[in-house]
DNA sequence: TCTTTTTACTAAACCTGTTTAATTATTATA
DNA sequence: TATAATAATTAAACAGGTTTAGTAAAAAGA
């Protein structure tokens, strides 16, 4: 790695570790590009030529967390639980992630939820990984002959995300919502999901 | 109504007009605030006067619009259909109106969704009435005995909804996805949904 | 080694949403 | 009617994300 490579990965590292000591202290809109970049002794400039903008930086630094949160809870989730349990075992945990600071969790989420796929690719692949793995569980069920074989389980886990989703919005909508509450709103949406609620036979 | 109210509504009006024809012009950052305050004829500081934040303004221009869309749609929907049909006649009707300017709803979502419901209050309203819709829908079909009469039609309607904001985000997140595709998938999610996923007697 | 090219970095400017401190016209009051 | 209070409006400023044009140091080429 020439001279100026090393500089370069040196500021980068610089700027990150202000903005992540600052973004974990206040929530997006109140922390500057400015003050990151105050902090980290570089210009304002650097900070938009090193990462493409500030979601995108805040994308770096969260996806981090997240996806270290997901590695964890994916490889820790109790193997004899019953299905709806190992369901909500990660969705869980993200919640309580995300309570930790909930504002500057809200405004990473409404920065990247909505934003072409291809713009915040760090998101697309924890949403990937995430995806997969609530697919892998129910492909498992489906050996087991809890789940019905002809289920497609691609659509099934990308509902079972959907519901994730849902309750998330309700989440951070309603600030007076607990992680309790949010986690037993969508234990009680997934349990509906995985029972059906029209008669069999019908 | 004195003169001087008379004047500010009058002025509200000619903001609300202007913004209308801008936003269905252009997507929401391409509008910028003096952009309509000159079309109005007023001053940018009158726009934030008259509505809280440009995010308030689209809100009240777009809202007008998804009010009519749900009234219609709901108003409409076949009634021998069976239910599943009938659950996805308005959200369909919610795609292909977003379909019409899909970077302008993709900004007003995006700006909304993730704001406490305080801060939102039409979208809040928009969405109340659509649930109580599913809501309905699915108290008529436990009458009719599709639906099993221990269902909860809240938590019933909010999954319903979760499914819908689901491939919303998806339709929003892939630019390639088309109003039929992402029906096509929401349909199928729902009737799993609707069927459950495991073996019955489980 | 000297020159040219490349590139990490930045100061200053730009754009836009929003706030503030007047200004001016209307309404209420004496 | 004259004066005081009120409220709609705005010019100007502010703040923050992003862009631009330029600088200076490193790398490449002679």
């Amino acid at each position: 790695m020439s001279r100026r490579e090393i500089a370069k990965q040196e500021t980068r590292r610089l700027i990150l570790a202000a903005a992540r000591e600052l973004f974990t202290q206040r929530s997006m809109e109140e922390s500057t590009i400015r003050d990151i970049a105050r902090k980290a002794g570089v210009s304002p400039a650097s900070v938009v030529v090193h990462f493409k903008s500030k979601t995108a930086l805040l994308e770096e630094v969260l996806c981090e967390d997240i996806g270290r949160a997901v590695s964890e809870l994916a490889a820790s989730v109790p193997q004899n639980a019953g299905l709806l349990d190992r369901l909500m075992y990660v969705s869980k945990g993200f919640f309580s992630l995300y309570d930790q600071n909930r504002n500057l969790y809200r405004g990473f989420i409404r920065h990247t939820v909505f934003e072409p796929a291809s713009e915040t690719p760090l998101m697309s692949r924890i949403t990937e990984q995430y995806l997969r793995f609530l697919s892998g569980i129910i492909e498992e069920e489906k050996t087991r002959g809890v789940v019905r074989p002809e289920v497609d389980s691609t659509i099934a886990a990308a509902s079972v995300f959907s519901l994730y989703m849902g309750t998330l919005i309700t989440f951070f909508r309603e600030p007076e919502m607990t992680v309790e509450t949010v986690a037993d709103l969508l234990t009680c949406m997934t349990d509906y999901y995985l029972r059906g609620i029209i008669r069999s036979g019908q």
